[in-house]
DNA sequence: TTTGTTGT
C-alpha cells in the first residue's frame, strides 16, 4: 500500500519535472534569441521565469530603461516580455496581453519627422510560442480593428519602438468605429495630454472579461473569440494612470470603457472607476510600490 | 490628430 502510494507519487513527480523540461525547452526554443529574423525589431529579452534562474540578460539592453518604466511595480509576472520603451505580460490562453505598461513623457509623444507611422506594419510576435501566438488572419474580416495596447503615439522616439507597438502581442480586438477610432482614441490622447502637467506620466493598460448577469439571474463571463486562433475579444479595456508631481505626490486615475460603439459627446471621466474594481476584476495590482497615503488624488478626488 | 479595414 505505503509502496504504492510512493511509486505513484514518484511518478506525479516525474511527470511534473518532465512536463516542466520540456515546457522550459519549448519556451526557449521560442525565445527571440533563437528565432531572430530581424534583431531590431525583437523584444530584448525572453520570458521573465519567477521561480528559475535561466536566459542570462543579453549585455546590450535596456535593463535601465525597463527599471524606469517598472519603477513602481509589475502588476503580474505572467510571461513579462520588453521592449524598447513599454513592457507587456502576455496572456497565452487568450492570445492577448495580460497588461501592458508605459512611462510616458513629454519627449515620448512630440512629433517626429524621423518616424511615420505609416511605415510600421502589424507583425506577429515571433517570441510567442505558434500555439499561443495571434496573426493578421485571425483579425482579418473579423470586424474587428488590431488596436494597439501601447498606444504608437506614446512612442515616436525612433522608428523602432513604434515598430514594436505594433507587434501583434501588443494588439486586442477592439470595435473600430465608436471606439478605437473614437471614445478610447479619446482617452488615449488625453494620457499623452497629461505629459504636458506632468513629465512622468505611467500608464497601465489591459483587457477585461467581465461577467454579465443573463435572464436566469445568474453571471457568466461570455465574450467571442475570432479566427483559426481563438483571439478573445475582451468586453471592457481598462486604463490605469498615475501623474507624478513636482513635490514627489502622485495622482491616479483608473478607466473602464467598454468595447462597444460609445457616444463621443460622453465624458471620460463617466468611465472612472475605483482601481481596485479593476484589480478584483483583472487579478492585477497596480503600483504596488507606491504607499497609498502618497497618492493625493484618487480619480480626480481627494485622498 | 490619431485611430484603422478592405479590395485590387
Amino acid at each position: 500500500m505505503a509502496t504504492q502510494k510512493l511509486k505513484s507519487l514518484a511518478y506525479i513527480g516525474t511527470f511534473g519535472i518532465s512536463a516542466f523540461i520540456t515546457g522550459t525547452y519549448f519556451e526557449r526554443k521560442f525565445s527571440p534569441q533563437h528565432n531572430l529574423k530581424n534583431p531590431q525589431d525583437s523584444p530584448i529579452f525572453s520570458t521573465v521565469f519567477a521561480a528559475t534562474a535561466v536566459s542570462p540578460v543579453p549585455s546590450e539592453t535596456n535593463v535601465g530603461r525597463i527599471s524606469q518604466i517598472m519603477k513602481y511595480g509589475f502588476p503580474g509576472l505572467d510571461n513579462v516580455r520588453s521592449f524598447d520603451n513599454f513592457v507587456l505580460s502576455y496572456d497565452k490562453r487568450n492570445r492577448v496581453a495580460h497588461w501592458v505598461f508605459e512611462h510616458i513623457t513629454p519627449e515620448c509623444c512630440k512629433p517626429n519627422d524621423q518616424v511615420d507611422r505609416a511605415l510600421s506594419e502589424f507583425t506577429p510576435d515571433e517570441s510567442i510560442h505558434p500555439f499561443f501566438r495571434s496573426l493578421n488572419s485571425d483579425y482579418y474580416k473579423s470586424g474587428y480593428d488590431r488596436g494597439h495596447l501601447a498606444a504608437a503615439g506614446n512612442h515616436r522616439v525612433t522608428q523602432k519602438m513604434v515598430n514594436q507597438t505594433f507587434l501583434l502581442s501588443n494588439m486586442a480586438p477592439q470595435v473600430g468605429v465608436g471606439f478605437n477610432r473614437d471614445s478610447w482614441n479619446r482617452l488615449e490622447r488625453y494620457v499623452r495630454r497629461l505629459t504636458r502637467t506632468f513629465k512622468n506620466v505611467y500608464c497601465c493598460t489591459g483587457p477585461l472579461y467581465l461577467p454579465r448577469k443573463e435572464a436566469n439571474g445568474k453571471n457568466y463571463v461570455k465574450y467571442e473569440v475570432i479566427g483559426a486562433n481563438h483571439v478573445a475579444v475582451p468586453t471592457h479595456f481598462f486604463k490605469v494612470v498615475v501623474c507624478e508631481t513636482k513635490d514627489g505626490q502622485f495622482e491616479m486615475e483608473s478607466y473602464v470603457m467598454p468595447n462597444q460603439v460609445i457616444s463621443d459627446d460622453t465624458p471620460l471621466t463617466s468611465f472612472m472607476v475605483p482601481p481596485e474594481t479593476i484589480e478584483r476584476a483583472a487579478g492585477l495590482l497596480f503600483f504596488d510600490n507606491i504607499a497609498r497615503s502618497k497618492f493625493s488624488k484618487i480619480n480626480h478626488k481627494k485622498n
